[in-house]
RNA sequence: GCGUCCAUAGCUCAGCUGGAUAGAGCAACGGCCUUCUAAGCCGUAGGUCAGAGGUUCGAAUCCUCUUGGACGUACCA
C-alpha cells in the first residue's frame, strides 16, 4: 500500500541508481519534505545524501535526477539548487486517494505493520480510597488513545487495569468512616460513592490531628485486615464497592474501559515466591536481620529492599509478581506501563529484576512515563485542596459546553442536549490533554480548556458537525463510480486530497512513539483546511452539478478520515452541535 | 551529592529518523454573517529556539559543558 511518497523516493532511487550502483542506503532512506512555498512543489527532496556516494555535488545531482525522471513521468521534476521539487499530476493521485478512503472507510490509514504483536498496556490504577483526579484524566486518556493507536497498527492490544485497593491509606479512610460515618451511606448523603469515600479520607488528616492514636489504630486495622478479620473485611469490602462504582462511572463517561482488571489484594503477595527463587539462584541476598535485597549499585541503581525483615512485601515485589503473572495470563511482547514520570526509578529498578531472575520479555518491557498535570497557580497538592478532582472537571466542562450550546441558539437544533453537551465537554478534556507530548510536564488551565475557541476538541467536532449538514442538505451520498474527480483541480482540493493521503504516516508514526500528539497535530491541520475549503467554495451551490457530485465525494472521505481520527484521540463524533 | 526529564512568541503548546525564510491557538489590533452552523474565515504585530562550545555541506533537532526548573534517590505506593 504505497503512498505517493514511497512511489516518488523509489523513483528518485531507481534514478540514482541509474548514475551509479555505488549507493548504499534504502529507497525508504530517502529524505521527504514539504517545500517552503507551495508553488515550487508538493514535495521536495534533498539531494546531499547522495553527494558522497556519486561523488558529485548535491546541485548537480538534482540537475541530474530531475533530467532523468523528467523523460519517463507525467509528474514535473524541477530543481532549487541542492532539491528536487516535484509537482505531481494531481488526476490520477486525487481519483486513487478518494477511491482507497471510500474502499476502507473506517479502516482508511490503518495497517497491519504491527500485526500479531501482542501488546499490554497498563494504565489508571487508582487508589479505592478516593476518586479520580486531573493527574488519571491525563493517564487514562493516554491509556485510551494509544491503546487504539496501536491496534490502528494492527497490534493486538490488551489494556490491563491495577486497582490499588490495600494498604494503609485504605485503612485511613475505612477508620475515619468507622468513627466518624454515623452509618451514613452514599444514598443517604445522596452523593457519588467514590466522593464519599474520598470525603473520609479527607477527615482522617483531621482526625489525626485532633487524636494522635489516630495512626496506630489505623495500623491495627491494617494487621487485622492481613489477619482476615471478619468485620474488618467487610467494611473493606463495603467501601471498595463504592470507591470502585463511582470510579467505574467516571470510566464509563469518559470513554475508558479495560479488558481485564487486577486487584491489589488478590496478587500482593505473588511476588514473595519469585523472590525466594530469587534467592537460590543468587540474584537476591538475605542480611542478618532477614531482609532481602537486591544489590544494583553496579549499574547505579542502588540497593533495594525486596522482602522486609518481618517477610512482608513491598510495591516492587508485588510489581514483579504482577508482572509475571501477567505474561502467565497473555504472554505478551511487550508490556506497557503508563505512570506518571516520578516513578521512572521504580520501573527501572523493576525492568532490571525481571531481566536478572530471567525472564526473556523484561527486555520489551516499557514505561511509557508522562510529566505532572499542573494548574496556572501551581502544584496541585491534596493537603492544600487543590486537587482538580475529575468528576467535578468533566461537570463543569458538561455545563460550559451545555451553555455555549443555549448561547448560540443551537438547543432546538440538538436532540439530547446533555449528552451532546458531555461529549463536547469530553473531547475539549482528550485533546487538551493528548496535544501535548505525554514526556512533558503541562499546566491545565481549567478556564483555557473550557473556551472551546481556536485549536480544541469542539472545533474537530464542529467541522465534523458542518459536514454532515452539508451532506444532509445534499440529500444522498455521491456516485464514487462516476463522479468526476478530475474537476477537482483547486489548490484547496489539491491540499486536502494531500493531507488525506499522508494520514497512514502519522498513524504509523504516532504509534511508533507512542504518542498521541502526532494524531492531535494532524487532525487539527485536516480540520482547519476543510474550514478554509468550506469558507471558500460554496459546496453545493454550482451551475455545474458534476462539480457538485465531485466536491461532495471529496467531502464525504474528508468526513471519514476526521471520523478515523478522532476515534484514535477519543473524540465522540456528532452529526449535530 | 547522584540519577532521569524539561527549557521554542506575553501565555499554552506543535515542530517527523538533522534539511530551504521556526509554526499553531490564546491574549492584542484590523477586516468578514440577507448565501451549506461566525464554536468560523482572512489579515497585522510578536522569536538571539535558556547560554556557550562541538559534530555536519546543513542544528530548535545530535554531543559536551553552564544556567534555570520538575521529579526521583523509603523496610510508602
Amino acid at each position: 500500500m504505497d503512498n505517493i511518497k514511497d512511489i516518488l523516493r523509489k523513483k528518485i532511487y531507481n534514478a540514482a541508481l541509474g548514475i551509479s550502483d555505488n549507493i548504499d542506503s534504502k529507497p525508504e532512506d530517502i529524505v521527504v519534505e514539504t517545500p517552503p512555498k507551495p508553488e515550487l512543489g508538493d514535495y521536495a527532496f534533498p539531494m546531499f545524501q547522495f553527494a558522497k556516494a556519486l561523488r558529485k555535488s548535491p546541485v548537480q545531482i538534482a540537475q541530474e535526477i530531475a533530467e532523468i525522471l523528467s523523460e519517463s513521468d507525467d509528474n514535473i521534476y524541477k530543481t532549487a539548487g541542492p532539491y528536487i521539487n516535484v509537482k505531481i499530476k494531481r488526476e490520477g493521485v486525487i481519483k486513487e486517494t478518494l477511491g482507497r478512503v471510500k474502499a476502507q472507510k473506517e479502516r482508511y490509514g490503518f495497517s497491519d505493520s504491527r500485526k500479531g504483536e501482542k501488546i499490554m498496556l497498563e494504565f489508571s490504577c487508582p487508589n479505592t480510597n478516593k476518586p479520580l483526579h486531573l493527574g488519571h484524566l491525563r493517564n487514562d486518556s493516554l491509556g485510551e488513545s494509544v491503546s487504539r493507536i496501536l491496534k490502528a497498527n494492527g497490534a493486538d492490544v490488551r489494556k490491563v487495569n491495577l486497582i490499588n485497593d490495600r494498604g494503609i491509606h485504605i485503612c485511613k479512610s475505612m477508620l475515619a468512616y468507622r468513627e466518624l460515618g454515623n452509618g451514613t451511606t452514599p444514598e443517604s448523603e445522596n452523593m457519588k460513592s467514590d466522593h464519599f469515600v474520598g470525603k473520609y479520607y479527607v477527615e482522617f488528616t483531621g482526625l489525626s490531628r485532633r487524636d494522635e492514636k489516630a495512626d496506630e489504630r489505623a495500623r491495627e486495622m491494617l494487621v487485622k485486615w492481613e489477619n482476615g478479620d471478619t468485620e474488618t473485611i467487610e467494611l473493606w469490602k463495603q467501601m471498595n464497592k463504592w470507591t470502585i462504582d463511582g470510579v467505574n462511572e467516571t470510566y464509563r463517561k469518559t470513554g475508558v474501559s479495560f479488558d481485564k482488571v487486577y486487584y491489589e489484594s488478590e496478587t500482593y503477595t505473588s511476588g514473595k515466591d519469585e523472590v525466594l527463587k530469587g534467592i537460590e539462584k543468587g540474584v537476591f541476598y538475605r542480611d542478618d536481620k532477614g531482609t532481602v535485597w537486591v544489590d544494583l549499585e553496579d549499574i547505579n541503581l542502588d540497593k533495594k529492599v525486596l522482602l522486609r525483615s518481618d517477610g512482608t512485601s513491598l510495591y516492587l515485589t508485588q510489581d514483579l509478581g504482577t508482572a509475571i503473572k501477567r505474561h502467565d495470563d497473555w504472554p505478551f511482547e511487550t508490556l506497557i506501563y503508563i505512570v506518571a514520570s516520578e516513578q521512572q526509578y521504580h520501573f527501572k529498578v523493576l525492568f532490571e529484576v525481571l531481566s536478572r531472575l530471567g525472564y526473556e520479555w523484561a527486555k520489551n518491557l516499557y514505561h511509557l512515563s508522562y510529566g505532572m498535570v499542573n494548574l496556572p497557580e501551581g502544584k496541585m497538592k491534596s493537603r492544600e485542596g487543590t486537587v482538580v478532582d475529575a468528576d467535578d472537571l468533566f461537570a463543569e466542562l458538561s455545563s460550559m459546553a451545555r451553555n455555549e450550546i443555549i448561547d448560540k441558539d443551537r438547543a432546538d437544533f440538538i436532540e439530547d442536549i446533555d449528552e451532546t453537551s458531555e461529549k463536547i465537554a469530553l473531547s475539549a478534556l482528550n485533546y487538551y490533554l493528548l496535544s501535548t507530548n505525554p514526556t512533558k510536564d503541562m499546566i491545565f488551565n481549567p478556564k483555557e480548556s473550557l473556551s472551546f475557541n481556536g485549536n480544541t476538541g469542539p472545533y474537530l467536532q464542529y467541522m465534523g458537525a458542518r459536514i454532515v449538514s452539508i451532506l444532509k442538505k445534499y440529500g444522498k451520498s455521491a456516485d464514487y463510480e462516476n463522479a468526476d474527480t478530475s474537476l477537482l483541480n483547486s489548490d484547496d482540493e489539491w491540499d486536502l486530497v494531500k493531507m488525506i493521503g499522508a494520514f497512514s504516516d502519522t498513524v504509523e508514526e504516532s504509534g511508533r512513539d507512542y504518542n498521541p500528539a502526532a494524531v492531535t497535530s494532524y487532525t487539527y491541520e485536516l480540520a482547519k483546511r476543510f474550514s478554509k475549503y468550506y469558507h471558500d467554495v460554496q459546496i453545493l451551490n454550482n451551475d455545474n452539478p458534476d462539480l457538485v457530485e465531485a466536491r461532495v465525494y471529496l467531502v464525504e472521505m474528508v468526513l471519514q478520515v476526521l471520523k478515523n481520527c478522532f476515534s484514535l484521540i477519543g473524540i465522540p463524533f456528532l452529526e449535530v452541535m
